[in-house]
RNA sequence: GCGCCCGUAGCUCAGUUGGAUAGAGCGCCGGGCUUCGAACCCGUAGGCCGCAGGUUCGAGUCCUGCCGGGCGCACCA
């Protein structure tokens, strides 16, 4: 509906340039918005308020020449006023909200599809947490928004790949093989020393036994015990990773390692064409990038004193890799701590040549575990954390992901499992599964009656004139565009808020019926009956779509 | 010291990219089920939108400076 009026204002423009009836300028970045206050139409611009600058004019004369040209050819305008100091308000005609209502009914689960990513291949890479230790709760926010933010793209028309990137080549991983042998030594001699940094999770002291009674440690020399270690416990460790993000409903569609940058030769290739473009130099024995040229604050080191390469070269040829796999948009998720790590890659990549805009990193804030009343500090290192596994079992998914998906990805968050547990029932998820569920039983109750949907619903739409009914019908047909806002703000949770409003839309209306009939769905006249079946399947419809975009489950019973 | 994020109702948080009278959930108080699901609905109370300036027709939203909280400032990953 909205691109509708869109169209049609901005015909509507070029037809008064085209007459000199306005004086042609580019078209200014304006809004067309559901305006709060209802008294003020279906839809509202400030249209003429940015072209009165460009148009010497004031804003309240434009507005009138604006709205005396409308080429409302589709016959789409009840009305259109000129109000403050230069909004237009326009009314729709019920005639489109009805087609609008059908349209929906129409396309059922492909609803809210559009082409507004035009087939553009885009990448999100996002978790990739290192696989020293399981999931925890922080890398289960990035999860939830990076698949949300996935589903979103492919429906929007976006030819989207999700990718995890495995830091399996560093001092990290290392670690994690020296802590498992030394968990090992522990079980004969207790005394064996621990490595300073090492990871002291109970997890470590498990993965020690299941490879000891596979493989003779104790035959093997120490450093050949500890690649096994090594090489094993990230295997186990991938493998747990893979299993807890499938259990969160998150799937992947390449797992890229980080060692594969060094056998592939990926890395020195994509030094040398730094080198080539003449932004890396040597300086106290290493090698340089000067990424300060390209605003970051400082220039960084790609190759260190002893001849290891740094995280950040190994990330830079990922980078390189990804463009070089076709991709016009990458988006990150990385966690907030990383944020200093954003101007460099960004100065890396322009040092590369890349487009500006081509990687776009979203930064989540912080989780922070409460139990009762304790914050939980979570660190992999001291072994004190609850991991994603352990809540999703304690609480449920549907529960975790909306409520990680209901905070803007900007704040922290506090997630405090003993109200989580005991509001699990008031938890925002179940007030809109329960209209979901509670739309099913009515049709279960049809099905009964033997009242069916009707097969072409003309001339039975006019039927729903209630405001509760209108109301319904016009946050439904906002749906796509939704969808489309938060492509390009990747702002995900917009959509939980969208879908806890139309729940109450839903249940406002089904409790006029508690007391008055003639207000149910289902009453004595079969017409009304159809009409408003077809109503409340649409809002099925569209709360079904949400959730599945949201990857949440759509219950018929609760 | 520098950089990023946050500061909105008692609590947890939204606020349609600068719009018209600032919202929701929880909590408090009071109402609503003999036929479509009460995991619901209706109503009351509750706000110097951290503070002070600025930009303009218009600021919770943008700019500057403070205050408070979080997170970063590696030849770690």
């Amino acid at each position: 509906m909205k691109s509708k009026l869109k169209a049609l204002l901005e015909n509507t423009i070029d037809d008064c340039f085209q007459q000199g009836i306005l004086s042609k300028t580019p078209l200014p970045n304006y809004v067309i918005e559901v305006p709060n206050n209802p008294a003020h139409g279906d839809f509202a611009t400030n249209l003429p308020m940015t072209l009165a600058s460009s148009q010497k004019r004031s804003p309240r004369e434009i507005a009138f020449v604006i709205v005396d040209h409308l080429k409302d050819d589709g016959n789409l305008i009840e009305n259109a006023e000129i109000a403050g100091p230069g909004f237009i308000n326009f009314r729709i005609k019920a005639q489109e909200w009805y087609r609008a209502l059908s349209e929906i009914v129409r396309l059922k689960e492909i609803y809210g599809r559009n082409d507004t990513g035009n087939h553009q291949k885009m990448m999100i890479e996002f978790v990739s947490a290192n696989p020293t230790g399981p999931l925890h709760l922080g890398h289960g926010r990035g999860a939830a928004l990076g698949d949300t933010l996935s589903r979103i793209f492919s429906f929007c028309g976006y030819d989207v790949a999700r990718e995890f990137y495995i830091n399996d080549a560093g001092q990290q991983i290392k670690l994690l093989g020296e802590s498992i042998f030394s968990r090992f030594k522990q079980m004969s001699d207790p005394e064996h020393p621990f490595p300073q940094k090492g990871y002291h999770g109970d997890y470590i002291l498990d993965l020690a036994k299941t490879i000891s009674e596979e493989i003779d440690l104790e035959a093997m020399p120490e450093e050949e015990a500890i690649h096994v270690c090594t090489q094993t416990g990230k295997q186990v460790m991938l493998d747990e990773i893979k299993q807890d993000l499938l259990r969160f409903r998150v799937p992947f569609d390449v797992w890229y390692r980080e060692s594969d940058l060094y056998s592939s030769g990926q890395l020195k290739d994509a030094l040398k064409i730094v080198k080539d473009r003449e932004q890396l130099y040597e300086k106290d024995g290493a090698l340089w990038i000067a990424t300060t040229k390209f605003g970051d604050d400082k220039d960084r080191v790609l190759q260190k004193q002893d001849g290891q390469f740094t995280y950040f070269a190994t990330d830079m040829a990922y980078h390189l890799d990804k463009k070089s796999r076709g991709f016009e948009h990458v988006i990150n998720i990385w966690g907030a701590d990383h944020h200093g790590y954003v101007p460099r890659m960004q100065a890396a990549l322009s040092a590369y040549g890349f487009p500006e805009g081509w990687l776009s990193v979203v930064l989540i804030q912080l989780v922070k575990l409460w139990r009762a009343g304790q914050e939980i500090k979570m660190s992999k290192r001291a072994g004190s954390y609850v991991t994603l596994q352990e809540l999703v079992d304690e609480v449920g998914v549907d529960p975790v992901r909306f409520i990680f998906l209901t905070k803007s990805n900007d704040s922290a968050l506090d997630f405090d499992i003993d109200l989580v547990k005991k509001q699990d029932s008031e938890n925002p998820v179940y007030y809109v599964q329960y209209a979901h569920a509670r739309i099913c039983s009515i049709f279960r109750k049809a099905a009964s009656e033997g009242i069916s949907l009707p097969d072409a619903p003309d001339g039975l739409l006019e039927r729903l004139v209630l405001d509760e009914e209108m109301a319904l019908i016009k946050r439904m047909a906002s749906f796509p565009s939704l969808l489309i806002d938060i492509c390009s703000s990747l702002e995900p949770h917009r959509l939980t808020y969208y879908l806890t409003d139309l729940a109450a839309l839903f249940h406002r209306y089904f409790n006029l019926g508690t007391k008055t009939p003639d207000y149910r769905v289902l009453t004595h006249d079969s017409a009304l009956s159809q009409a408003r079946l077809f109503l409340v399947g649409a809002v099925r419809i569209v709360i079904g779509n949400g959730l599945e975009l949201l990857g949440i489950s759509a219950p018929e019973k609760m």
